[in-house]
RNA sequence: GGCGCGUUCGUCUAGUGGCUUAGGACGCUGCCCUCUCAAGGCAGAGAUCACGGGUUCGAAUCCCGUACGCGCUACCA
């Protein structure tokens, strides 16, 4: 056994922003680690320095902290087998490349860019069947090896993949997997810029980090072989793999920006709540076998298991994403909420305005079943916040008939004899004036809805009454009947 | 091109040889509730389980082939 407590790592690289695709995998692997009291660890993977992105660290911590996928080992908290920072452990990597240069294993390589690019062109106009590397350097003698370094050539080391050998390995989502080694390449393992690739840092990190379980994205499966052959070299237990399947557009390609968000930031702006999002990236690909869809993180760590990851990708389908945004805002309490809706209404329109607690409440309260964002409390109801801007004018050609200013001035009259009125006072007034003006209820009921929100949609009349409160409501009545002019 | 992986309603999926006239969810349609919009309830449309061969008394489920899709094929990760 590799180690009894199971410890997994997520190894993004610092490209700018966290992908949601990154997101399925982190959340695979912090489930997996919770529910086998296992340890989850962040890995930075900057061997690249020409996609170096300032910030990029700090945006992909925050995002990761905004999910509440806590990581116990990490760059910024440290751990027991840091560096955390691949860009930090370059001696490391190096000691061994040179262990396995030694072993004959790896080998220096001075081909030029040049070359590179003639002997892949050349391989392609012959039709081969697999263009790799053609071990040239391979040959070179020790002595003309040390003369090339001290001379200061630039180089690379490759990996020195034996031929007709069959690499194969049991990946926990596709079972049984096994490639020729004829098909792989010699991979470079340590760049002319002295950096490793991420074939030999993330071998090595695993297995000094201790990584029982490589939980990652499909598109590792084929170089899966490269990194097996790793671990066989330096004489390595493997851990266990696990291939996730791919995150897809809607035309089924991987899923990229060029077809919409990827960023969970762009998730976390548009205002999706951090458990929907992450109830919904769960489902993708994964599912308890029973018909359960909506799940807190702490029941989805108690569900979770590897074996029941799919092994086909899974398109992200917005439409549904929007629903369990909404089954989540609705299962929140309305206090909850309240910070939630404070929190949007300081970016809004109305940041300079005050509002009591005990107001927004009623407007939660009234407003929770018919919103999907947090934001729609604002945007779906501004009536709430302001006296009507303007009247939907379907609205006005439907309902506000010639004899409504009248029946509404009476409506005004009787409300404004009631005192601290309930939403029953309201119904009752409104009773009693429809029956002495003799016509149905809906006949008012619209108009005066219109006139108080300026719309035609919302909460049940008497809330909406009670919630704006008696002289605002007959204000807004009066404005109406002098600003309204039906067509 | 090579290698690898995959293929159940539009989408996410259940299904691991008989319980399946293939179940659920999102979305869609209709009805109910109702002062509107939602929510909720009910109903409906929607999958010859990619195709073709086998194995078996019996296959969405096992095997083989084909097609299609996707991924990888870098001194990117």
């Amino acid at each position: 056994m590799i180690s009894e407590t199971p410890r997994v790592r997520f190894a993004p690289s610092p490209t700018g922003y966290l992908h949601v695709g990154g997101l399925r995998t982190a959340l695979f692997n912090y489930l997996f680690a919770k529910k086998n009291s296992g340890k989850f660890i962040l890995r930075i993977e900057d061997t690249d320095r020409s996609r170096y992105v300032e910030g990029a660290v700090e945006n992909l911590i925050n995002a990761l902290k905004w999910a509440e996928l806590q990581f116990d080992e990490g760059p910024d908290i440290g751990g027991s087998f840091g560096p955390y920072f691949q860009s930090q452990r370059l001696d490391i990597y190096r000691k061994h490349a040179d262990e396995l240069l030694q072993k004959g294993k790896a080998y220096y390589c001075f081909c030029s860019p040049e070359r590179l690019k003639a002997l892949k062109e050349e391989q392609e106009k012959q039709k081969l069947p697999q263009a790799k590397y053609d071990k040239h350097c391979l040959s070179i003698s020790p002595e003309e090896i040390e003369n090339k370094i001290k001379t200061g050539q630039p180089f690379v080391i490759r990996l020195n993949v034996e031929p007709d050998q069959i690499i194969q390995f049991d990946d926990i989502v596709r079972g049984h997997v096994e490639f020729e080694s004829n098909n792989v390449d010699d991979q470079v393992l340590i760049k002319s810029d002295g950096y490793p690739t991420y074939h030999l840092a993330n071998v090595v990190d695993d297995h000094l980090m201790k990584i029982t379980h490589v939980i990652r994205g499909e598109e590792w499966l084929s170089s899966t072989p490269k990194h097996v052959l790793l671990y066989d070299v330096f004489g390595w237990e493997r851990p266990l793999f696990a291939h996730l399947p791919l995150l897809l557009n809607p035309d089924r390609s991987k899923l990229s920006k060029r077809q919409g968000d990827v960023a969970v930031e762009d998730y976390r702006d548009k205002g999706f709540l951090k458990e929907a999002l992450l109830n919904f990236v769960a489902l993708l690909g994964w599912n308890a076998g029973d018909d359960q869809e909506f799940y807190y993180l702490d029941e989805l760590i108690e569900k979770f298991s590897l074996d029941r990851v799919n092994k086909s990708g899974a398109v992200f389908d917005l439409q549904k994403l929007n629903w369990l945004n909404a089954e989540h805002l609705r299962k929140k309490s309305n206090s909850e909420l309240l910070l939630l809706l404070k929190d949007e209404i300081s970016k809004s329109q109305f940041k300079d305005r005050y509002f009591p607690d005990e107001y927004l409440l009623r407007v939660i309260e009234s407003m929770k079943e018919r919103v999907s964002f947090v934001r729609d409390l604002i945007n779906n109801c501004k009536y709430f916040y302001e006296p009507p801007q303007e009247y939907e004018q379907k609205a006005i050609e439907k309902n506000w008939k010639p004899e409504t200013p009248d029946q509404l001035k009476k409506l005004a009259e009787e409300f404004s004899k009631l005192t601290n009125p309930t939403k029953e006072d309201y119904e009752n007034s409104f009773i009693k004036v429809s029956e002495e003006l003799g016509v149905g209820k809906g006949k008012i009921i619209h108009p005066l809805r219109l006139a108080v929100s300026g719309q035609s949609t919302g909460p049940g009349m008497f809330d909406l009454l009670f919630i704006i409160g008696k002289n605002e409501v007959i204000k807004r009545i009066v404005t109406a009947i002098e600003n309204i002019k039906p067509l």
